[in-house]
RNA sequence: GAUCCCAUAGCUCAGCUGGAUAGAGCAACGGUUUUCUAAACCGUAGGCCUUUGGUUCGAAUCCAAAUGGGAUCACCA
């Protein structure tokens, strides 16, 4: 039990014997740095049991749980605020029963429920931009955090790889492509079929142009317009399995895979399971038969089926065309359904941008109106789109940041910075590389991560992601300076981490202030859990890196001629290394030794 | 037309399960290095928390409305 338990709990029993009233809950706030004292109690709402003064009241609990909880070493009242001040001997306490040990457990609990988180989830006619990036980022750091907190995770990517989309971008290699594939381009498969994605959509264009000048309403002009009447007919080949058809799709295909692979590959993601859409995207007709019988859904006269929800205040909504064929809603009716039968998994995530939001209250709904049980374990992790200046993302008017390209541009930046200010001497090549890949894709990862998943967030291209203040340099920095501290200690004072340390010392103000960030780890993880929000420890691990900053710069500690307090200091900032380490790698980024 | 989301310093964001004088970073200005890595530290300046009303001992935080911005509402995905 930690020492904010203690002190609810203590002081509900207080209540109830000083003023005989019940209270199931109480909360404690840390102390307003300008006052004295660790953990605060607001006693205005018990006013009405002690029918007494704010400051009386205070006082009396105050009193009591001095009296009653070892740990609590004093405490001060002001107007309505009881502020409680714990002994040094219990931090310090604390901090010995922490150290060595890591803050995140490898083992997963007996009872470990399976989470499966399904992310990234891209078309596969053009490259990964921006957007995928922050879907990406926030799906694996969700997935580490869930597994952190004790969950058996199962990362899944269901990549869409069927559709009237990449037909286009076949449509325009075989017109125009004259053979070209990524070997003889020299370019990344994605990029290539991205690459003709584009050139369909622009000659596209131009015929919707010309038709509207023959005088053309808009609506016939994009419907028959010949390149769009070509791939739709090749859709239509493909699902009847026609051979050229399905043998370019497999090559095209395969040159995207490839190029995504090398893109998860440097943002550092991965998947236990990837689905494809072409051969899921039959799946949900039996679960539609199923709410047929259940009397759920309903069919038209015209055969098409479709769910009332008008109400729950949302729409009718059709799931099966009356030519029988399958809609998205239908398809992931029936992905959903698979993935219980394969996994029997507890909680499903879906991390899937904000304009779905009604497509997944929707899907939701409909499976808990079918009464399947594990639809109430369905969680749609939604985020903000990323925006520019100018406003959203539009890859038709090319202002999309593609990822491949802003991860190179991140790794150059961080090249150039850590070469100016003198930081590779003494590292190899590799080492040298690797570490601008740490700390630029390291930025990249912070910057996007810290936001809260939910809002929206603007990048502004043309001001590059900052290295300084609030960015995870900062945060690496001071990991790489603690590295350097214990390198030395060992070598000018022998000093081993694994020892344990005396606890007869003093705490510095800061030192204390330490050891609280490091015992709020642990509920830090736990709110992150309960909210999918990667922004917590992002925010967590900055405020402790930024607290240790000072602390490292106002205190010596290898000079400290107090060999105990030398060693308390440097356990000090090793466990806090320890925490950072482990809080940047749910965040899904790794740190360096030296920088 | 309907529904949903958002609004905090010049900019990007914290804070929102109601509590003491609203916090960071960037940008601006000034200072700190014979001392453990200055990607750092310290200081100055910067706010009617969009507006109005309500609930409360107490509201950036909860409720309602207005204004501004965004998204969604296909037999598209």
């Amino acid at each position: 039990m930690n020492i904010e338990q203690i002190l609810s709990e203590k002081t509900i029993e207080a209540l109830k014997t000083l003023y005989g009233g019940d209270v199931d809950k109480v909360v404690f706030e840390r102390t307003n740095p300008d006052f004295a004292g660790d953990f605060t109690l607001v006693v205005f709402n018990f006013l009405k049991l002690s029918k007494k003064k704010p400051e009386v009241t205070a006082d009396e609990i105050g009193n009591y749980l001095k009296t009653n909880v070892a740990e609590v070493a004093d405490f001060n009242v002001i107007k309505g605020f009881l502020n409680i001040v714990i002994s040094d001997s219990y931090w310090l306490n604390y901090l010995n029963s922490i150290t060595n040990k890591p803050f995140i457990n490898p083992e997963l609990p007996a009872n470990a429920a399976t989470v499966m988180v399904e992310y990234s989830s891209p078309n596969t006619n053009k490259p990964l931009h921006l957007g995928h990036v922050r879907n990406n980022l926030l799906g694996y750091s969700v997935a580490e955090i869930l597994k952190a907190a004790g969950n058996k995770v199962i990362k899944t990517n269901i990549v869409n790889d069927r559709g009237i989309h990449i037909c286009k971008s076949m449509i325009a290699w075989q017109k125009w492509g004259n053979g070209e594939t990524p070997e003889s381009s020299v370019m990344k498969g994605d990029h290539l079929v991205g690459k003709y994605y584009v050139l369909f959509d622009k000659n596209y264009k131009s015929q919707i142009v010309d038709a509207k000048l023959k005088g053309m309403n808009d609506e016939d002009a994009e419907k028959y317009a010949p390149l769009m009447r070509e791939a739709q007919e090749m859709l239509l080949k493909w699902e009847q399995g026609d051979k050229q058809v399905r043998e370019l799709w497999t090559m095209m295909n395969g040159w995207v895979y490839k190029g995504f692979a090398d893109t998860y590959k440097m943002m550092g993601v991965d998947f236990d399971k990837i689905y494809y859409e072409s051969n899921t995207y039959i799946l949900g007709k039996d679960i539609i038969e199923d709410g047929l019988a259940k009397g759920v859904l309903k069919r038209r006269e015209d055969n098409s089926v479709y769910i009332d929800l008008t109400a729950d205040g949302l729409d009718e909504k059709t799931l099966l065309r009356s030519d029988g064929t399958s809609l998205y809603m239908t398809q992931d009716l029936g992905t959903a359904a698979q993935r219980y039968k394969e996994s029997h998994f507890n909680k499903l995530i879906f991390t899937v941008g904000n304009e779905q939001d009604y497509h997944f209250k929707v899907l939701f709904l409909i499976l808990n109106k079918l009464g399947y049980d594990w639809a109430k374990g369905l969680f749609h992790l939604s985020y903000g789109m990323v925006e520019l200046p100018e406003g959203k993302m539009k890859s038709r008017e090319g202002t999309v940041v593609d990822a491949d390209d802003l991860m190179a541009e991140m790794i150059d930046t961080a090249t150039a910075t850590t070469k100016e200010l003198g930081k590779v001497d003494g590292l190899s090549d590799n080492e040298a590389n690797h570490l601008y890949k740490t700390i630029g894709l390291g930025a990249l990862k912070y910057f996007i991560l810290k936001v809260d998943p939910k809002k929206k967030m603007l990048f502004n291209p043309a001001e590059s992601i900052d290295f300084n203040g609030n960015t995870a340099p900062f945060i690496m920095f001071n990991y790489v300076r603690v590295r350097a501290l214990l390198r030395k200690a060992k070598d000018i004072a022998g000093f081993e981490p694994s020892t344990s340390f005396n606890n007869n010392v003093t705490l510095l103000p800061k030192e204390k202030e330490l050891i609280i960030k490091l015992h709020s780890f642990t509920p830090t993880l736990l709110q992150a859990t309960a909210e999918f929000s990667p922004a917590l420890i992002a925010n967590y691990v900055y405020d402790l890196a930024k607290e240790y900053s000072q602390y490292y710069h106002d205190t010596s500690i290898l000079k400290e001629e107090n060999k105990e307090l030398m060693y308390f200091r440097l356990h000090l900032s090793n466990t806090i290394g320890t925490a950072v380490k482990s809080s940047m790698l749910l965040l899904g980024i790794e740190v360096p030794e030296r920088m």
